[in-house]
DNA sequence: ATGAAAGCGCTAACAT
DNA sequence: ATGTTAGCGCTTTCAT
């Protein structure tokens, strides 16, 4: 047996304009509260809609509608899958339904070459702003795009090729005060575990380790860099062949989420995770339930989306000011695995 | 200093029409690579939409289009920031990319009011198909958009009132397997922590429980079901009474993923994590790495959300099969926290 | 191979 | 207080 529930035709104003024996103008001024109907004329109206269940819509509305504004917004992060971006994402969701506007999510997994065919799918549809995390090295690609008056506002990571506002941590600063942090523990041998050197943010975390390093004077050369790490695997991978490997550091700075659950495993299986101490940067849902606590550079994420957004909207609403970066603060939670001293081994 | 970028009207077809010296329909024709074009004329075409940076307005010309499609579908989920539902989200974005659809994401927190206005919102947009996650105790307000063809899949839950493909996990047996588990490891007084009871899989899962423990013969008296938890911190407070109460249970089933994590930290800081064993539904991304690990029965929302959206799509292309249930296993996955025997105290 | 006219569902601008 | 006409940016239909 077959299913197709029988296809009725959607109606529309038109059908509920004859319905109610008024003109379309009118079931217009009704559905969008205009006044100037009179209360029966206005109750016919909605009868007839409801008995047709009608719904208008909106996409030919907004084509008409004095600018042309679809009410909808893009946001386009790594992805939704990640904790730090689902916060982001929720939280411009909550901020955007304040104001009737629906959200276009996309993770395009911080490759490059799905940046601009992700932005330019939602500028087809007409989006009326844009929140995005970019990782091309240029969004120069957004120019005409912002001259056609589309507000556009960066989270997380800083354009490049493009003015705009942009919200995120102080990565440079995050970065620095988790090194400060081990430094002022004793250590001297920290190894690093960087994200993709494509992303701006993973950069400027690592300039500020190395910055933090230099101010120290600790020589750089006891402190293997290793970036382009991506996901949790290939950080437990390099965290084990660093401490397997000759001269082992006695500290790790893990610059990203994915990358800190990496090197916890890493820790495990090696039963160091009581010696070898652990700084992550960007908070684990669970990471103060673990032994030891995981001691991170914690961002806000929320705080950050609901910035993002409350911007946009600012922008959409005619706000001129020269855009410029709006820092959301980090904070050093210590939970142990980051007080841990170093040991000769 | 003010910040306004000389606003340049946004090029329609009819502006590259007119650079290209040719007419609108040759412009559409070679922008939906319809056949018939001469390879100059093409080239003409495609240099004034460079010149122009034009984009086509997808909201337009869907609007005339026979099927009138948008290309985009709404997905409701009880909320991105929790990683079940952020699952889903990025397996169904994933099966959408591939068919350019775009994805209109929104979380509801399985608020019951604020079911049917998201739904609405999402309807005035005509998304082509809707993706669900519900919470009202009937879905029948839907039946008029399926009769105009909108297909519609649930996902995590069973709807009522409506006919419609739904992809889930077995509820029931996921919660009759971590009661037997529990029941196998000698534990007769356990107790349940649940989801709201307006949640038809909550109410499934209890009633899985429950049949489990009928079924061993296991007075239910003994076993305190505490419904109506929502968040970590409502389910770390009656953890905290249910074990320092008269008679406290030897064992916990928190049958949803942020109860677990409440029962979690209600164990620890009555340093009960080694002697009160605990099973909780839905996998945590760190419970491996906990001490005891936290055994779970694991849903695999992945397979949940690409099931859904293939679906989804299926029906858009035409399939008329009658609409079913479709179940995902569930995997008991023993890590420690699950094994631990009953001990008098 | 190309174009002109009509129309998708709605709202703006102007009647009455 | 209500209706009429034109038109949003595009695709369809039908010419040529």
């Amino acid at each position: 047996m077959r299913h197709r529930p029988e296809e009725r035709r959607r109606p529309t104003m038109k059908d509920v304009a004859a319905l109610a024996g008024v003109s379309m103008k009118t079931v217009s001024r009704v559905i969008n509260d205009e006044p100037m109907v009179s209360p029966d004329v206005a109750t016919r109206v909605m009868s007839a809609v409801g008995q047709l269940n009608y719904q208008p819509d909106q996409r030919a509305g907004s084509l008409r509608r004095a600018g042309r504004k679809s009410e909808t917004i893009g946001l386009v992060v790594s992805s939704v899958a990640n904790p730090f971006a689902a916060a982001i994402n929720r939280a411009v969701e909550n901020t955007a339904r304040a104001r009737d506007i629906a959200v276009f999510a996309s993770s395009i997994d911080d490759d490059p070459e799905r940046e601009q065919p992700t932005v330019e799918a939602l500028l087809r549809r007409r989006v009326d702003g844009l929140i995005l995390t970019t990782v091309r090295k240029s969004q120069s690609y957004l120019l005409s795009e912002q001259a056609f008056g589309t507000p556009i506002v960066f989270v997380d990571r800083e354009p490049a090729g493009v003015e705009a506002d942009a919200v995120m941590s102080d990565h440079a600063r995050g970065a620095s005060t988790a090194a400060r942090h081990l430094l002022d523990h004793g250590h001297t041998r920290i190894a690093y575990l960087g994200d993709l050197s494509t992303i701006q943010s993973a950069r400027e975390r690592r300039r500020g380790f190395l910055k933090e390093l230099g101010v120290r004077g600790v020589p750089t050369a006891d402190c293997p860099i290793v970036m382009d790490l991506h996901d949790a695997a290939a950080a437990e991978r390099v965290t084990l062949q660093l401490l397997t490997g000759p001269e082992p550091p006695t500290a790790i700075f893990s610059s990203q989420n994915l990358l800190t659950v990496g090197a916890i495993r890493a820790l495990r299986s090696l039963a160091a995770h009581d010696s070898i101490a652990l700084v992550g940067f960007d908070d684990l849902p669970l990471a103060d339930l673990l032994e030891p606590g995981v001691t991170v550079i914690a961002q806000d994420p929320h705080r950050i989306g609901t910035l993002a957004a409350n911007l946009l909207f600012a922008r959409l609403d005619g706000n001129t000011e020269e855009p410029r970066n709006y820092i959301v603060e980090t904070a050093l939670i210590a939970r142990g695995s980051g007080e841990i001293l170093p040991r000769d081994r």
